[in-house]
DNA sequence: TATGAATGAGCTTTCATTCAT
DNA sequence: AATGAATGAAAGCTCATTCAT
């Protein structure tokens, strides 16, 4: 009846199964706590063990959820060299992911709350690792310079608009999509032809 | 006491004022009717003479702005014919637009709430006009073939994703990366390089 | 565009009618002023002129109208001296008062209502009106002599309570069961069979 | 601090009787949800754990009560064989219903309100089982034969108008009137005097 | 320790009444 | 004098949080 990481947890993973499920579908506010202790099979009570409060519930699930994104995200790229291949395997992190888990996927990435509001800035996210990425890519020459923060968040943005719109859609899939996305992120990211190194540059 | 546009029209404009600075600020379900009416000045019931409930009140404003700013998105590339121009042009569009009411940008771009969920998909929007926009280029031979709608949504992501992190920081300003922003917009979009027609794209 | 009525009184028949339609159709407490002074194609201004709050109107009209009909009601026995046809016209004068005006009719007769409630009990009323007539048969040993408050409350719900029930139905056409009914009210008001004057009566 | 009842059932009861009392005395729609948690020494949302809203306890209130008045209305009359009888019991009954629960009667029988007149008329209600007890004696020849329906109306009345006069005026006690009012029912009834089983009548 | 009944502040909405125009 | 926009108390209902059991 119970799975086993319950069993280890005492039911912390079924409220965070529960709780992200219902934020990413309906969303954080319209998501009440009642609900996820139905979810997660749990009472109320049970609930209130793990965590002080809603909001203290929706921050360290994001917070954690986050921090194990930006791993996962820079280990999609690892044993990778080019920036192109780097953001190609990103962008394909991105897109299974979505695929893998969309309420999770909104949650983190795509819906306004309270939470991610109030997320430390300072704290490891995926942005941060394309920055990282366009950082390097520039540092090699391989990369146009400019403004790092900025075209990193031109090419989340590339990355996660299509999933905004198949997460308003109910549709998964993005995975099929993934190379066209990778294209027009890495274009976005103003990767250097490879063949003209030091020469010019769409546009 | 009163402000012009109220002499005009009875309050709506403050209604309108009022629930698009906290529908952008804090965001639609964590505004109360009451937040509205102390904004803008007037009583509970007022309100209520104007809009037949939130949801008409958030549908209504989201509808109209939704309309008047796909129009007038259209209407910033008028006059110019280069793909890249238009985009460009375009961009400035949104960066002057999220400067000038950083929060009705939220409302209409950035943030998922119930009128967005629930706008009829085939009335005009900005996406179409972006992605109109696609389909023209790449008819012309000056934007690379793909799936437009997809190309759309990167491009669209692009611009709106700095926005996003401007306004979660609180920050206005963005008509200053407008430029760079445009750059990667038109990257993303696959704009061929004016010299090289129908030769090699970066990647 | 107004009635005679409403040239001579200032438009307080439009408001009687008005909200007597209402009083009865929807009941007192669901009908709201506005309803009122739109039915009665009438500012709320206005219609606060004639009557100073809701609650002064329900009474002004139901005391109004409860006089008139006590007078008519007595009146509709006019010239008629035997107790059973006198009951019979009386009944008579309900059927078609129910006809007529079912509205005012449940308003006056068959709900409750603030107004009913807070009526001065020693103003005329049409239970009076058969409480008189039982009094005067009796005395004239026409009808079985009792508790003659009682019995005129057995008439009266031996008439009612149909016009209660076609009420509740949405149905006019009392009138055609004016017969039948008023032999049932005239049994139970302890009418003496004229044959058998000082014999016995059912039961 | 609790009774009986709150033990057994978690204050379902409480909310019945508080309810009842409210609806009967004041009127369903002059009776707040707070009112009846006050009454029922009963935070407002406890009363949702019982009814998911005011009409859903007021439907089920009144079909409840219904069911078992009409239930006992005819366990009334049982072992009894004549009409007269039969409707003496009926009659005794419903005046001992009044006196021991006025507020009660009154909403069942007396008052107009929504969950009235939502109530499904195919269910067994006390009219039904009058209109059964005419049609019975109508077949045995011991009641004069007319429009059934019609005539358990005007028996309802009969012993209804008295306890609604009773109830506007505060009073109980009307089990000292029963005999007198079950004469009255009936003779409206039509029941035929037992000597003169196929003789004339009253009229 | 675990439960979920109970709490009540706060939400959206209605409507009798007032009063500036 | 006449209007109806404005007011705000109060209604029905929800839900994060507490706490007796």
């Amino acid at each position: 009846m119970m799975r086993a990481a319950t069993l280890q947890d005492g039911g912390k993973a079924r409220i965070s199964a529960a709780a992200i499920e219902l934020f990413g579908r309906k969303g954080y506010d319209a998501t009440t706590i009642r609900d996820i202790a139905e979810t997660a099979a749990m009472s109320l009570g049970a609930l209130y063990r793990h965590y002080a409060n809603k909001d203290e519930l929706g921050r360290a699930l994001y917070a954690e959820a986050i921090a194990l994104w930006s791993e996962r995200l820079l280990d999609s790229a690892a044993g990778l060299d080019d920036p192109a291949a780097r953001l190609r395997a990103m962008t394909k992190f991105f897109c299974r992911a979505f695929d893998r888990d969309p309420n999770l996927f909104a949650f983190l990435l795509l819906n306004q709350h309270g939470p991610a509001r109030s997320f430390d800035p300072k704290a490891a996210n995926p942005l941060k690792v394309l920055e990282a990425e366009i950082r390097r890519g520039e540092q090699d020459g391989r990369i146009l310079p400019g403004n790092r923060h900025l075209r990193a968040l031109c090419v989340m943005g590339a990355v996660l608009q299509p999933a905004a719109s198949y997460s308003r859609a109910g549709k998964t899939g993005l995975g099929a999509l993934a190379e066209e996305i990778a294209a027009a992120a890495i274009r976005a990211a103003g990767v250097i032809e490879p063949t003209r190194r030091s020469g010019a540059v769409i546009q």
